[in-house]
DNA sequence: ATATAATGTGTATTTCTTACACTATTAAAT
DNA sequence: ATTTAATAGTGTAAGAAATACACATTATAT
């Protein structure tokens, strides 16, 4: 009548035209050696988010990150041992954020990598399950929540962003349809800036307003 | 860094041309005599899909009910005496299979009772929250889900389908129109037969067929 | 000056959404 | 037999959104 709490996160940032989910190699039985979602257990008088920022901060170094819950998992047969519910959140980081911060080690965990969601390894327990489910979540919420945005830096091309829509969908998308809708959208700000850098005609720079964002959402 | 763990219901039926909820009123500290989602405890060895098909069971008489995992609530102070996690599952049954059976009794339920949700009671820990979160998750996936059609018995009008979505959106719909999409989604059966016992005209009946429906969606 | 690599733009077609009102059918009441 | 009451069933026009599709523009590097 009582069970093990833990959480589990699937991180996901998007760099190289990919989204890649951030990977932990296991140092502990059971899966010694594999690769698995960042998790732990949640303490007795901590709230479920605050284990969630915990790790998000352990992991990225970041705090207030973008966290949704996904589910929870529950099965008898999860971990030997007899059953470890966990609740599985995905969280959405900057790249450029995270890119430079010295992966922490641990006595149950080996190392940090980032994996574009292609070529993922082997997982342990029912993570692959779990990131299947995240996949999906990320998919249907595209175009009425704030991942996309949450994925770019503040200011970012409208090709990037079509290029994050074309990842999360995992489908190409028409350049100009794409720039018609986004134009409707309402809430992104179109800024006297330009791309830096590039060796080519650099791109105008957009940012999202998240507030005209909010106020669209709330109506419905 | 153990927990107890609990599942709740959000039992929807569909009736009088209203969604409904069954509730049941407690008998047992915290929250005794408030109103409450039926939930109970999750056994060791058991799975919790099996943990929630047995309240459903034990609370309708029915197998096999259309159950969707909603959320994990897990705070700290949802309990006087600690954290009680609780996995929140919504479920459709038809009125008519349930509506002659003996609702059940027990020494921690009083009498279990459907509760329009436009005139719901006071509600004990956060099962308004609980109940909030299904509505809405009711109201995303009712073009993309089988959930009018768990609400409504095998043979239906288009009438009584109409009611169910605007039970669900919580809005008006234009009759014309809903005619019209329905006509295309490809996946209802016009029947031969019609209504019967009606005062008036008498209206043709439809059945869902769930393969077509399937099929259809696997393909996204 | 030229090559390169990506940016940025318009139109025609089709599909979907919305707004809107009357006739047809059945049973019950007279 | 006729009338009444209650719901079933039906079409069209206008507007909005989605789709398919190709080329001139601009900044940098050589």
């Amino acid at each position: 009548m009582q069970t093990h709490f833990t959480i589990d996160c699937v991180i996901f940032s998007f760099d190289e035209g990919q989204l890649k989910i951030l990977l932990a190699e296991r140092n502990e039985y059971p899966y010694k050696d594999w690769w698995a979602l960042p998790g732990y257990f949640v303490n007795k008088y901590e709230e479920m988010e605050d284990a969630v920022a915990r790790i998000l901060l352990e992991m990225t170094g970041l705090k207030d990150i973008y966290m949704d819950q996904l589910a929870a998992f529950a099965g008898v047969k999860r971990h030997p041992e007899g059953r470890i519910l966990t609740v599985a959140y995905m969280a959405l980081v900057q790249m450029e954020e995270v890119k430079n911060k010295i992966a922490p080690t641990s006595s149950y965990m080996r190392q940090l990598k980032w994996f574009s969601i292609d070529e993922l390894p082997d997982l342990a327990f029912d993570h692959r399950e779990i990131i299947q489910l995240s996949l999906e979540r990320l998919k249907k919420s595209v175009t009425y929540s704030t991942a996309p945005y949450e994925l770019l830096p503040t200011k970012f091309t409208l090709t990037q962003l079509q290029q994050v829509y074309e990842a999360i969908l995992n489908k190409k998308l028409d350049k100009r349809n794409f720039r018609k809708k986004i134009n409707n959208l309402g809430y992104l700000k179109e800024l006297n800036e330009f791309q830096k850098g590039v060796s080519y005609r650099a791109a105008k720079l957009y940012s999202f307003d998240k507030k005209k964002f909010l106020k669209q959402f709330s109506q419905d």
